[in-house]
DNA sequence: GTAAATTAAATCGTACGCAATTGAAATTGG
DNA sequence: CCAATTTCAATTGCGTACGATTTAATTTAC
C-alpha cells in the first residue's frame, strides 16, 4: 500500500461516507413533506416491521445508543408518531409504540419512497450485490471494533 | 418492488450508512492519538495533495461547504494543523495551507492508517470492485441531486 | 435477604452536516 | 462606470452521532 492508495479518490471509507450521504440527502427528498429525517424514517421502518419494541431494541438494530436515541424519539412523540411508555415488567425499559398516524402512514410514505427509488434506475442486480459486499463489509468492521 | 424490499436489511442506503459509520469508527481508532477527527483528517488528505487551496475548494473536494467547513477549519488551526489566510488577489477567498506540523506528520499518519487497515484483511479486488460501484452510485445520486 | 454487579435510559459535552440567510468583495452588463 | 448580479465565507438553527457519565431498576451471588 503506497502513498497513491491514501488519495480520497482511492479511499474505500471516504466514498463510503460520500455515498451515504448523497444516498440520505436524496431520500430526505421523499420524506421532507412529511416532516421526517433519514434517521426517524430508520425507525419507523423498524417499527413497521415489528410494533412495541423497547428503545434498546431499537438501538440494536439501527446501531444507536440511548444518547441519540432518546432525543430523537422525543422529537417523534412531539410530531405525533410514536407513543413512549415505561414497560410494566421493567420498569428501565421505554417501550416505543406507533400511533394511529404512524401505523397507517406506511402505505403513503412506501410508495413517496418507492417513486423516488424507481428513478434511481439502478441494475437489481447491481443493487443486490453491493447490498451483500456492504453486508460482509459491516461484518468484517464489526468484528475488528469488537 | 415490495414491501420485503422495504425492510432494514434490504436497504442499500442503510446498509452504506451503516458501513460508512463503522468505517469512520475504525479510523477514529487510529486518528485517535492526534486528536484528528475524521472529518479533520479529510481535509488533511486533501492538503497533502494539494497545499494552500481556497476553503470552497475543500469543500468542493469533500462535498462541505462553509457552514461545515468554517468552524471545523477554526478548530485544526487551533490544534496547529493549518492556518486560515485571506488570499492577496481575492479578499473573499480564505486560503488554508498546512503547518509545517501538518506537512511532517503526513508520514506518521499513513503509517498509524496503514497498519490499521491492513488488519481489516479486504481483499484487495473486493475493494477495488466495492471502491468502482460506489463511484458510479455517487455518480448517479449526484446527477439525481443536481 | 441484601450488597454488588448488571442493565437500561437519560444526560452532558463536543463535533459534525446541512438548509437557509447574511454580508462583504469581486464581476458583469448596459 | 456603476448598479445589478454573482461569488465567497461566515453565521444561525436544528438534528444527529457518539464518548463518557449518571441515575434508577433489576439480577446475581453469597
Amino acid at each position: 500500500m503506497n502513498d497513491s492508495d491514501m488519495t480520497l479518490a482511492n479511499q474505500l471509507c471516504f466514498s463510503m461516507y460520500r455515498a451515504s450521504r448523497l444516498f440520505i440527502k436524496f431520500y430526505q427528498q421523499a420524506l421532507q413533506p412529511y416532516g421526517l429525517t433519514y434517521p426517524q424514517y430508520l425507525v419507523l421502518l423498524a417499527l413497521w416491521e415489528e410494533d412495541r419494541q423497547p428503545l434498546h431494541a431499537l438501538g440494536d438494530q439501527l446501531d444507536f445508543g440511548s444518547n441519540t436515541l432518546t432525543p430523537l424519539l422525543k422529537r417523534m412523540e412531539r410530531k405525533g408518531w410514536i407513543t413512549r411508555e415505561l414497560a410494566n415488567s421493567d420498569h428501565r425499559q421505554l417501550i416505543i409504540q406507533l400511533t394511529e398516524t404512524g401505523r397507517t402512514s406506511k402505505t403513503e410514505i412506501f410508495e413517496s419512497i418507492r417513486v423516488c427509488v424507481r428513478q434511481q434506475a439502478i441494475d437489481p442486480a447491481d443493487y443486490r450485490g453491493m447490498l451483500a459486499q456492504n453486508h460482509a463489509l459491516i461484518d468484517t468492521l464489526e468484528k475488528m471494533l469488537n
